[in-house]
DNA sequence: TTGAATCATACAACAGAATGTTGGATGATT
DNA sequence: AATCATCCAACATTCTGTTGTATGATTCAA
C-alpha cells in the first residue's frame, strides 16, 4: 500500500477506535468531535476530513458490520432448522459480538435492529419464494417475530454476568422455535 | 386547582408537546432547546426552569407510559394465555399507539423498551412464584424473548401502510406463542 | 535519478450557534 | 403589603463547521 493511503486510512481507523471507546462508556449525544480527536491524538479539524459528524463514525460503524449476501451462507437444509437461519443468526452475533452487544442494547441503536433484520430478511424470503403455500404477508410478520425475539434474548444473554451455558441457550431457541412458547413453560 | 399550579402544568405540557411534534418529525439530536421553546411560545431560559435538556423531556415521557403494576390486570386464566401477557401487552400498546409506535421504532429509544419489558417481566414471574419445576433462569430468557418478539412485531405493524386485519394479527401472534414459528411456515 | 510541480494531510484560527446560568420584571398568592 | 413563582433578557462558555496554510508525500518530465 501506499504511504499516503496507509496514513489516511490508519487516521480513520483511529479516530474509529476513539470514538467506539467513548460510545461504550457513554450515551452518543454527550460525545464531542473534541472528545474524539483528543483521544486520538489529532486536531479537532482533522475529524471533518473524515466524518461528517460524529452519528456519521456511527453509521460507517454500522455499515461494516451488516453482512452483504455473500457473507451469509446459503441456508443448507439440517444446518438451520426449517428455513429459519437461527444458527446462521447465532453464529453472527458471536462473531461480532463485541459491537453487537453494545450496537443492539440499551444505549444502542434502534435503527442498527433493523438494519440488521433488513439484511436477514431477503434471505429468508428467498427460501419460500417458489412455494406457492406461503402468504406472502404473514410470512413477513413471522420473521420480524423470530428475528426481534432473537436479538433480544441475544442481547439479555450478552448483558448477564451470570450466563446460561451457549448450548443450552442454542437448545432453548431452538426449541422456543419449533414447539412455541407456551409448550416451555408449566401448566399453571 | 390554584392557578400558579394551572399555568406550571399548562406550560410543562405545552413544552412536552412541542418536544413530541419535534421528535416525531425527526432525530432527537438535532433537536435543540431554541427549537423546543420556540415552537411552544417560550422564552430559552423557561425551558431549563422545567427540564435539565432535552433528554429529560424525553425521559419524562417515556416513565409516564410505563403502566405501574396496578395499572396492569392481573393474568386471568382465559384472558391471556399460560402465564404470558400477550393479550394484556397488544392492549397496552393499542392504547398507547401514538407514543409507542415511535418510542419503540428506529427512531426511538431502545432504553423504553428495555423499560417496558423490565415493567412487565415481574408480573409474569409472579404466575409461576409458586410452581418449583420453573426453572427461573430459563424463565427469564423465555420472556425476553416473548416480549422482544412482540414489541418488534407490533412496531412492524405500526409502520406497515397495508396493515394486517387487527384480529388477523391477534390470530397469528397466539398461534406463534403456542405452537412455535416452525408450524406457521409451509415445509420446505 | 533528480527536482519541480502537484496533491493530500493535518492544523490553527475564525465566525456562528447552542448551552446553561444569573439577576430582574411581572403578576399571583398569602 | 409582603412573599413567592413564573418567565425573560443578557452573559460567559463551549461546541460546531469552515477556511487558509504549513508540511510532507507523490508524480512526472528532463
Amino acid at each position: 500500500m501506499n504511504k499516503r493511503t496507509a496514513i489516511t486510512s490508519q487516521t480513520k481507523q483511529n479516530l474509529i477506535d476513539a470514538f467506539w471507546s467513548l460510545y461504550c462508556a457513554m450515551r452518543i449525544e454527550k460525545i464531542t468531535i473534541k472528545d474524539i480527536t483528543n483521544k486520538a491524538g489529532y486536531n479537532r479539524g482533522t475529524f471533518y476530513e473524515y466524518f461528517k459528524d460524529v452519528y456519521d463514525v456511527l453509521e460507517h460503524i454500522e455499515n461494516s458490520l451488516i453482512p452483504s449476501l455473500d457473507e451469509l451462507p446459503p441456508i443448507t437444509i439440517g444446518s438451520d432448522m426449517c428455513g429459519m437461519p437461527t444458527n446462521t443468526f447465532l453464529e453472527l452475533y458471536e462473531k461480532n459480538s463485541k459491537y453487537y452487544a453494545v450496537l443492539l442494547g440499551d444505549g444502542g441503536d434502534p435503527a442498527f435492529a433493523s438494519k440488521l433484520k433488513n439484511a436477514i430478511k431477503p434471505i429468508i424470503i428467498q427460501e419460500f419464494a417458489n412455494k406457492p403455500t406461503v402468504n406472502q404477508k404473514e410470512l413477513d410478520y413471522v420473521i420480524e417475530y423470530t428475528l426481534s425475539a432473537m436479538i433480544g434474548m441475544m442481547s439479555y444473554w450478552y448483558r448477564q454476568t451470570d450466563k446460561l451455558p451457549s448450548d443450552q441457550l442454542h437448545e432453548l431457541i431452538r426449541k422456543l422455535t419449533e414447539q412455541g412458547v407456551t409448550r416451555q413453560l408449566p401448566a399453571l
